[in-house]
DNA sequence: TCCAATGTGCTTTTT
DNA sequence: GCACATTGGA
């Protein structure tokens, strides 16, 4: 492939993007501007153009899929050469890192991955030893504050000296019983595998150099979602060198609520003076009244800078919005939309998405799908991985390479009972915590001790060992087998013999089949960090949890939340809930920063569309068992009327008479054709006049301030209450 | 140690 | 309304 080659198909600022390596650079890259276009050939650039040699690139981004997906385009563009690219996410590089040098913090190489459930009961586990309350609430609160430190770059120390009250030192003085409780089972969680690394490089100048030695060109994707340890890992390794490239979108962050510091991105000319930066504006994917429907609702949040996207695509269909009686009516809506898409315009299933604000939305969305036979698939939900029957076969596992795994021996000692109940485990317990040994080694003392409980602890102690003999070194998937089959595990499920336990044990199949998969992928790769293809098999499936999003393309209508959808893209989109309290989400409407969070997701969620984006809202809906009557969503008033298409009479499902108790027949703009085009605007709206609102209806205004266009007015509707409407936006009959 | 009955508390969740 | 976790009894 010709250097040409390399930039064949690129726009302007794109090739600019691409050529410009070295020193700092950040790309703003919109929804749907070619990001991934970008970062790959980026790379191939600076391999193909440039002779940079490929391990001296680091490209990392937050999903094995992003990673995999850039790794393949740049395989495509490159062959081969493209392998020795280190591509992959934040946690996988640090996980890398530490499985060889994080020796120099005193602790071993053959450390365990504790998933968020371990880190939990880690958390109970610290609260009980201090005779706090160890609920549930208690326990999560406290994992929410440990990981909120992590990211922030804090140890139990430095967390105990911030701390400025009772309550925190005491959590602080939690955090470090739960750290000491993490390295006595020789386990990381994820938030460890980030922190250790930075703290690895800062108390360490010579690994420090040569990781940056190492790595001479470093890219990293969705910038606008780092959070402050990633923050400084990429510092750290770029300061010197400084040719750093950040991608992202800072109309895009949403995971601020998981230690993610939109800052990062928006201060990045700050942190590197002499960045170039370059905006990618033009929109590959979606129809411009989409992209400026979303453009429209992300413009009412502060602090960020402008940017006009415009679509190559054109103007194509309106944005349509449904208003469903109830949660089900928006179902029946929804599909029998899809059903007609399909028929008219001879659309597949997988072009169609519907995004929801909670998981728990899904529900009345499938049983119409189901009712409808449409297949469909849910994306989220309960993962494979979370499975228990599947994470027991994994703890059997993890304790074969990690005798000092507490929480996989707590897991899986009473899977199936044998004989070993809760105060035997305490004593054990006890007896380790004394001399400062495993819980495993605890139960080898108590069984050395005698007693009624010491034959079966022999016999699952003898179990391990012989497991340890027989499958430790072989293939994970001939692992599997073996302790599925002398643990019991599978003799008990096949006693049960109910349709659950069949498909449990469906699932257990599944899990050896991907092990097998694993093997397959796995030969050669990595294989001089020393470990056990078991162990490595571990590691992926901590780290690559994110498994099949392989039916996304097929004939299946995807359903999804919003923050899963992030960095897809479907032809037909519809976005569901959009009601005060569900989207934005009533836990996020005392605070401002959080409600620009919740506009930052409408717009991710409303430009994944690249055809067609349909909005509904419900006037009723079942939450937690009750029904409650809803508003419709600050974000529909947001987008200008001129975006939007009006609702024909064809495409109602309920009937008029259906929705009389809510609507007067005399100002529904949804039974009816579009109203008319407004009037221009008086020069001054005064407190007294009767306005009408495309959305709300007929009101009074209250108060005004400002004038012409940019009027701010307080209106209380007839049947919505008190809103703050700006006059431009909001497509406002004056008289 | 196990089971059933009762209680509770419910956003999002790349890794 | 439902999933779960904890409790109390056998």
């Amino acid at each position: 492939m010709s250097v040409e080659d390399l930039l064949a198909g690129l726009n302007p600022q794109q090739r600019e993007a691409v050529q410009c390596t070295e020193g700092p650079l950040l790309v703003l890259a919109g929804a749907g501007s070619g990001k991934t276009r970008v970062l790959t050939h980026r790379v191939a650039w600076l391999i193909g153009a440039c002779g940079i040699a490929p391990e001296s690139i680091l490209a990392v981004t937050f999903t094995n899929k992003a990673a995999g997906e850039m790794r393949g385009r740049v395989e495509k563009l490159l062959g081969p050469a493209a392998r020795e690219v280190w591509l992959s996410t934040f946690h996988s590089s640090c996980a890398r890192i530490l499985r060889r040098d994080i020796p120099h913090l005193e602790r071993r190489r053959d450390f365990a991955i504790y998933d968020d459930a371990d880190s939990l009961a880690t958390a109970k586990q610290v609260l009980k030893s201090r005779n706090l309350p160890a609920g549930n609430p208690e326990a999560r609160r406290l994992r929410w504050q440990i990981d909120q430190w992590k990211n922030a770059g804090l140890r139990p120390e430095d967390a105990a000296e911030r701390a400025r009250d009772f309550e925190a030192e005491q959590s602080a003085e939690l955090y470090g019983g739960y750290q000491r409780l993490l390295v006595r089972a020789n386990a990381l969680d994820f938030g460890d595998l980030l922190l250790c690394t930075t703290l690895l490089f800062r108390q360490h100048p010579q690994v420090l150099e040569h990781y940056r030695e190492r790595w001479q060109y470093i890219l990293v994707d969705e910038y606008q979602d780092t959070n402050h340890v990633q923050y400084q890992l990429v510092n750290l390794l770029a300061g010197e060198h400084r040719n750093l490239c950040v991608v992202g979108d800072p109309d895009q962050s949403i995971y601020a609520w998981r230690g993610a510091n939109i800052r990062n991105i928006l201060h990045f000319e700050r942190d590197y003076n002499e960045a170039r930066v370059v905006k990618l504006e033009q929109n590959y994917r979606s129809t411009q009244h989409i992209l400026s429907g979303a453009g429209a609702v992300v413009a009412n949040n502060t602090g960020r800078p402008d940017k006009q996207m415009v679509a190559v695509r054109g103007d194509g269909e309106k944005i349509s919005l449904y208003e469903a009686r109830d949660d089900r009516d928006e179902a029946r809506f929804v599909v029998k939309r899809i059903l007609a898409l399909q028929r008219e315009e001879q659309r597949a299933g997988g072009d169609f998405a519907v995004f929801y604000r909670t998981n728990a939305q899904s529900r009345p969305i499938e049983e119409e799908l189901l009712r409808c036979n449409l297949p469909y698939v849910v994306v989220g939900g309960v993962r494979f991985y979370e499975r228990a029957e599947v994470k027991d076969a994994l703890a059997y596992l993890r304790l074969l390479v990690n005798r000092a795994d507490n929480q996989a021996l707590r897991r899986i000692i009473g899977r199936p009972a044998r004989g070993i109940g809760r105060a035997s485990l305490d004593r054990a317990q006890t007896l380790a915590d004394q001399r400062g040994l495993s819980l495993f080694e605890g139960l080898r003392l108590l069984a050395g001790a005698g007693g009624r409980s010491a034959a079966p602890i022999r016999g699952f102690i003898e179990l391990m060992e012989s497991l340890a003999r027989d499958a430790a070194q072989g293939s994970p998937a001939d692992g599997l087998s073996l302790l599925l089959d002398r643990s019991g595990y599978l003799h008990a499920l096949r006693k049960e013999s109910t349709p659950d336990a069949e498909a449990r044990h469906e699932n257990l199949r599944e899990l050896i089949a991907s092990a097998e998969d694993f093997a397959e992928t796995d030969a050669g790769a990595n294989g001089a960090d020393g470990r056990s293809a078991i162990g490595r098999f571990l590691d992926q499936v901590a780290l690559v949890s994110d498994i099949d999003n392989a039916n996304l393309r097929s004939e299946s209508v995807s359903l999804m939340t919003v923050h899963s959808a992030k960095g897809l893209e479907f032809p037909v989109v519809f976005l569901a809930g959009l009601e005060e309290d569900l989207f934005p989400h009533k836990a996020s409407s005392y605070d401002e920063d959080k409600i620009a969070e919740e506009r930052r997701l409408c717009y991710v969620g409303m430009t994944r569309a690249m055809e067609r984006l349909t909005l509904t809202y419900a006037q009723e809906r079942r939450r937690f068992g009750s029904h409650t009557y809803a508003v419709p969503s600050r974000f529909l008033a947001e987008i200008p009327a001129e975006f939007l298409a009006a609702q024909s009479p064809g495409q109602r499902l309920t009937h008029a008479h259906d929705r009389s108790y809510a609507h007067d027949p005399a100002d529904s703009d949804y039974d009816q054709t579009p109203p008319p085009p407004p009037g221009e605007p008086p020069d001054a709206v005064r407190p007294g006049s009767r306005v009408r609102h495309p959305l709300y209806g007929p009101g009074e205004v209250l108060e005004a301030t400002g004038h012409g266009p940019r009027q701010k007015l307080r209106i209380r509707f007839d049947r919505f209450g008190v809103k703050k409407i700006v006059v431009r936006y909001a497509n406002l009959q004056f008289g």
